[in-house]
DNA sequence: CGGAACATTGACCCATGTCAAGTGTCGTGG
DNA sequence: CCACGACACTTGACATGGGTCAATGTTCCG
């Protein structure tokens, strides 16, 4: 479980100035990870949780016959494989080299004993998560194909703008394919989407993973609805 | 947010006997709601969380031009309302005539200081809730429409089994428009396909409001996938 | 330079949405 | 107790957004 691929800063764990827990984790293990290679797996048993720090991560089910739903995407500062009791329930997946620092879910266990407000950071922290995932649902269950590739490209330009990166220029590491199953529509449809949106001036294509908002305003009407947070 | 609407009771803050949240919450001022009335809406400031002690409660997202996102419907025991901070990020509506039990929130964090137990109860019932989500997440980005309805189905004759009733008999009290926002359906696909099931001998339906299961075996293999727990 | 993986584009089709009648069913008031 | 009105549900006819299948283009890395 991701900490939060789209949540505002002033809420995470990372942001609050060396606690242990933060000691901890700039303390811990260093892995490193290929594309395409499992972190962890739906049914593995909990060992660890992890913090990205550079890269990227793709968490997702899939179903028995290979169609897969990605539920979320892991960047730099967040933390996945937290919520998981005893066995993970989804698949974690680099999409990118990634680097990850590791702690061991035992400690994390004892730390909340010894300190009661860690429990509340970590339970606050899966709310918003939640949260953001109820956006997600909203998004695939109600919004049309274009309405869902705009809300992900806003949502991506918000998560820039928190970062202190440029909000117009996005850079994509995951494949249409990996966008396609995030939102619920087929690679070729996230790809005519994108096309359309090039041809109607919004959006301009330097390369397949770099997008560039021309017209933010044009894009979030075209969103349509309480986009919150993807 | 509510606490669990399909999630086994073991791990339940209401399965503990008689911690002092419970006791509080035994105490707590009842409040009657009737149906189709709000109990909260999106950006109400949050002052209590509840917990269902009869009938039913649909939380909800919608659009700024009335698309619904239905994402959970909370029963007899559930509680609702946590996981916000400030102001509520959803609606919740009661399909039925409803009583609640009413708890401030300051009196819970109050509690969370004193009980450190408590915070890691709700990061765990967060969590569950958040799994719950991600299966539905999985249920209307990648499923057809008879997969659907089934995995609903299933969902709750697993939810009637955890509570011991009959899991061959469902009592539906919400209607086919709630089940299609909450599938990402509409009113007459929901329809259609109670029809077809019917037809198919796999359901029986005695009133719009009550489902028998005929051949849950079949029934499984139509849902088709880890559909786990909605 | 060559090949694998990813992306784009086109043609076609079908599952599901839309629109439009009906048909229960329930609760209320006469 | 019945009649009426309001809703909910079902069903049919039709339209269409997005899926499927197939071919081609592009990028990148060995």
């Amino acid at each position: 479980m991701q900490i939060s691929a789209q949540v505002p800063d002033h809420w995470r764990v990372s942001a609050t100035p060396l606690t242990s827990f933060e000691q901890t984790l700039a303390n811990a293990t260093l892995k490193r990870v290929e594309a395409k290679e499992l972190v962890f797996a739906e049914g593995d048993a909990v060992s660890h949780v992890y913090r990205v720090e550079t890269g990227a991560i793709a968490l997702f089910k899939v179903l028995v016959d290979g169609r897969r739903q990605i539920v979320g995407f892991a960047y730099p500062g967040d933390l996945i494989g937290l919520g998981a009791e005893g066995e993970h329930t989804m698949n974690a997946q680099a999409i990118k080299p990634t680097r990850l620092r590791c702690l061991p879910v035992s400690g994390l266990y004892r730390r909340v004993v010894q300190d009661p407000s860690l429990g509340l950071k970590l339970y606050q922290a899966v709310a918003r998560e939640l949260a953001s995932t109820r956006d997600l649902m909203l998004t695939t269950g109600q919004r049309t194909a274009a309405e869902r590739v705009v809300s992900f490209l806003l949502a991506c330009s918000r998560r820039n703008e928190r970062k202190g990166h440029d909000p117009a220029v996005l850079e994509l590491p995951m494949t249409r394919t990996d966008i396609g199953d995030f939102l619920g529509l087929t690679v070729e449809t996230v790809s005519r989407t994108f096309t359309k949106l090039r041809g109607m001036g919004l959006i301009d294509l330097p390369h397949s993973s770099e997008v560039k908002l021309l017209d933010t305003d044009a894009l979030k009407s075209l969103a349509n609805g309480n986009d919150q947070d993807l």
